[in-house]
DNA sequence: TGAGCGATCATCT
DNA sequence: GATGATCGCTCAG
């Protein structure tokens, strides 16, 4: 239930100052970035998937926190992946992030994550790719280790998610459940969500 | 369009 | 020393 309540949510991140030539004449911009949470997956304590599983490191302790915890580890040398913890203090739970819908800061998105402007026309397939995973969305929205152990909401670089439109929210039979992504254990939990027909879905 | 593979390093065994 | 909650490029079909 509440990996579908994160589901409904907005996330926003202010990333490192930024500045495009096509954008500031100048002078850098703090740019508010972010979208429509699409896509989760679910990690618990007791997961083998889960980097709780053998209990508690250095690494993982922020996922052991209070809910609304940001976990944010690196991994295959180059990539960020954005976790929000939700389980009660103690409890090594928390919700991986693997896709937003892009709705805000999109320029800004497009040159941390192709190093270039956002053009004028950008091609459907590009402005899917911004965010159609978890290294990505984190790469768009500016996420690295400095945001670990932060929590939802903190000032100066924070991250906040906010119900997205809450009279209209997607009927939870436009939500499918399916197992996850990219793990070699506990392949057949079914905890992953996505929505079913947003185009940023990392897999279906 | 999909399979295969290299990149690259923190973390854990 | 091995592995990995990934991504993007290349190549074959």
């Amino acid at each position: 239930m509440i990996t579908v309540a994160v589901m409904h949510s907005v996330l926003n991140a202010t990333g490192d100052t930024f500045t495009s030539p096509r954008y500031v004449s100048g002078n850098p911009l703090i740019v508010r970035a972010g979208g429509l949470i699409v896509e989760t997956e679910a990690y618990a304590e007791r997961d083998e998937a889960s980097h709780t599983f053998r209990g508690r490191t250095a690494r993982n302790g922020v996922m052991f926190g209070p809910g609304g915890g940001l976990y944010v580890y690196f991994t295959y040398g180059m990539h960020y992946c954005l976790n929000i913890t939700v389980g009660a203090e103690g409890r090594g739970e928390a919700i991986l992030i693997r896709a937003i819908e892009p709705t805000a800061g999109i320029a800004a998105m497009w040159q941390r994550r192709y190093g270039e402007p956002l053009p004028d026309a950008p091609p459907h397939k590009r402005l899917v790719g911004l965010t159609n995973g978890p290294a990505k969305l984190t790469q768009a929205l500016g996420v690295d280790l400095s945001f670990n152990g932060r929590m939802l909401g903190e000032a100066h670089r924070d991250l906040t998610t906010q119900l997205y439109q809450p009279d209209k929210l997607p009927n939870t039979s436009d939500i499918v459940q399916t197992t996850r992504v990219g793990i070699s254990r506990a392949v057949d939990a079914p905890w992953r969500w996505y929505v079913k027909d947003s185009s940023w879905v990392s897999k279906r």
